[in-house]
DNA sequence: TCTCAGGTGATAATAGTTAGCAAATGGCAG
DNA sequence: CTGCCATTTGCTAACTATTATCACCTGAGA
């Protein structure tokens, strides 16, 4: 379903199969990483799959305590951490886990390294014109947005061999 | 300086004016906006405008100590938050505090709604196809990006008057 | 069925941030 | 200059999200 096919910017198509397959196709998957496959794992996905926006683990947690009504939270945070390292799961926002402050007003974005954590400054006025050319999408209305571009520098490309 | 304007991807040039300068004007701007001009205050601006890096709240209750040994964390917090309403500073990383969670696994990027911090997924080829064209930013190795674009979602203009 | 590495639940600990409140102070009226 | 008072500060406790610890339990291969 398209919302702005001029932009380049659209809803994605839903993930193919329905979530009964999807679920076994992941224990599979469990299995080839060498992972038990428990039914605290089968729901934590399952609801993973089936929520439409991007749920907190705590979020999580309320929709299996209704299947697993002992449930630990810790479990789930566990278990969402577990899906990341294996890539069944990307976790959206906080590369960091506190907050970054910056006295620079000007527009810009940032250059964020994966290893150091550091954050640099970087203009990029094609990004801006690309959001910029576009006041709508769809029923929301854009107020603006901010490009993360992941890197390694230099010093952390010298400390790790991989 | 630039790093690759052919992407339309550089460092930004440092702000004008030297930092007892910015300082002063920033003072200024503090009692437009009926707010005391406190040494703690000022310190925390200079400090935030002299650190080349995004530095968190730590960083900056540190690098104030020097000059204010008895200043507070709590105070730090509460005047980077001041800063940000009055538009004299920006929070660079946590739209949220918490992390968000997705079993989608296809390239994508997100709109957030500034109003319920709901996430939405979207693909973006246009700006995917511009990050992906360039492997290095100068000494930075590329190894992904993302975009978020803030959005007032249908309900949450119809909550706010202005 | 038996075994045991790996997973789970309960709880405590931790990091980052915010709230509450008494004391101190910036900035204005006089 | 002086005094007043709303704002701001520092201290502390509380809170939220997450991680660590550890005894018990269980999935899955022999």
């Amino acid at each position: 379903m398209a919302v702005d096919p001029k932009l380049g910017i659209y809803r994605p198509a839903v993930p193919a199969g329905d979530l009964g397959a999807r679920v076994e196709a992941f224990s599979a998957r469990c299995r080839e990483h060498g992972l038990s496959v428990t039914p605290q794992r089968r729901a934590i996905m399952r609801a993973l799959l089936a929520s439409e926006d991007h749920p907190r683990a705590e979020d999580v947690y309320d929709a299996v305590r209704a299947e697993h009504p002992t449930i630990s939270l810790a479990t789930v945070h566990r278990t969402l951490e577990t899906l990341c390292q294996i890539g069944e799961a990307r976790k959206v926002t906080p590369l960091h886990h506190s907050a970054r402050y910056d006295g620079n007003l000007s527009p810009h974005h940032h250059l964020v390294c994966v290893g150091c954590l550091r954050v640099l400054d970087v203009e990029a006025p094609q990004f801006d014109e690309l959001l910029g050319s576009q006041k709508w999408l769809g029923d929301h209305e854009v107020v603006g947005g901010s490009v993360e571009i992941y890197v390694r520098c230099r010093s952390c490309r010298q400390q790790t061999s991989d």
